[in-house]
DNA sequence: CCGTGGCCCGAATTTCATTCGGCTCAACGC
DNA sequence: GCGTTGAGCCGAATGAAATTCGGGCCACGG
């Protein structure tokens, strides 16, 4: 993971399309080193995979709200098997699992505030697991175009 | 948007970088048409483009933590000025605008507990605008993998 | 019946991904 | 000092993909 690493990673998150030669071009280095770089980052688990971006609005999916939730019994079993099935859901985007005063923050989008309305009275309030719910709207939702990696610095410094 | 559009997009959220002909021949259609329909989903902005999924324990962030923070006033160029700088931060993954008692969700990662304490003195402590803030550190972050439109129901149904 | 436009197709061309033999250079042992 | 070894890079060659474009099919409206 030296600097021409990070470069590769770098642009490959702006742009997941980028052609290899393209890719090899920006970085100064031959389409054929460049190519065996990001097949290393994918071999090494780095790079992960690429999506597509989707348009919230174009799936019908304008509406957006945090859930935050408490489970009880905390154990083992039921918190990995709420967070697999929360995952499934497609109105779920994302599901984070929390320490604090909420176990679970998820992330829902729907067409219209009628249907979360009537997705959380069906998932939410009618599982066992689920001692407490609030609902909070989102109105919007920015993201960081690149994460790029944090220098090993002394948090002092 | 027929289905063949959503398909398109189904599978290009799986594997960003599917080439056009082996999307082609997963939809039973040519590879000129499946161009031009995918172009045609750029052009609309539906799919807005493409990114490389990162693993955050590569980029040297396995500490995240989700802050809630409260700003005054609530002015629109307070808020937006907020979202704007904050987004920009290394540290932060995305922004949620939220109604309610909290008036965003910030989504941060850092080398470690350390450098997530130093960041919040240095980035939320010394800001004039924000009048309180809590973090929650995150386990567990499960991401669903696809988000296809949801069907023009009745919510009732 | 005869355009007209939307949508799709397949062949041709250009560009790209991938392979592979060879080069350079630094580290190492003798 | 000197040969060996291995890692990393390069560029030409090959095969595959992206892209273009002329044309076919079909539903619709006059």
């Amino acid at each position: 993971m030296d600097e021409v690493d990070s470069a590769i990673v770098h642009h490959l998150q702006v742009d997941g399309r980028l052609s290899n030669r393209a890719l090899a071009e920006k970085l100064g280095i031959a389409p054929s080193t460049c190519l065996e770089r990001t097949r290393l980052l994918h071999r090494r688990g780095i790079i992960q995979g690429y999506k597509a971006q989707v348009s919230l609005r174009a799936l019908n999916r304008p509406v957006q709200a945090m859930v935050s939730a408490q489970i009880r019994p905390l154990r083992r079993n039921v918190v990995a098997a709420f967070e697999q099935s929360v995952t499934r859901l497609p109105e779920v985007v994302s599901v984070y699992t929390m320490a604090g005063s909420d176990d679970f923050l998820v992330h829902v989008t729907a067409q219209d505030i009628d249907h979360l309305h009537a997705f959380l009275l069906d998932q939410f309030t009618n599982r066992r697991e689920i001692v407490g719910f609030r609902t909070a709207i989102i109105y919007q939702h920015l993201t960081n175009p690149v994460l790029d990696p944090l220098p090993p610095t002394d948090p002092q410094g």
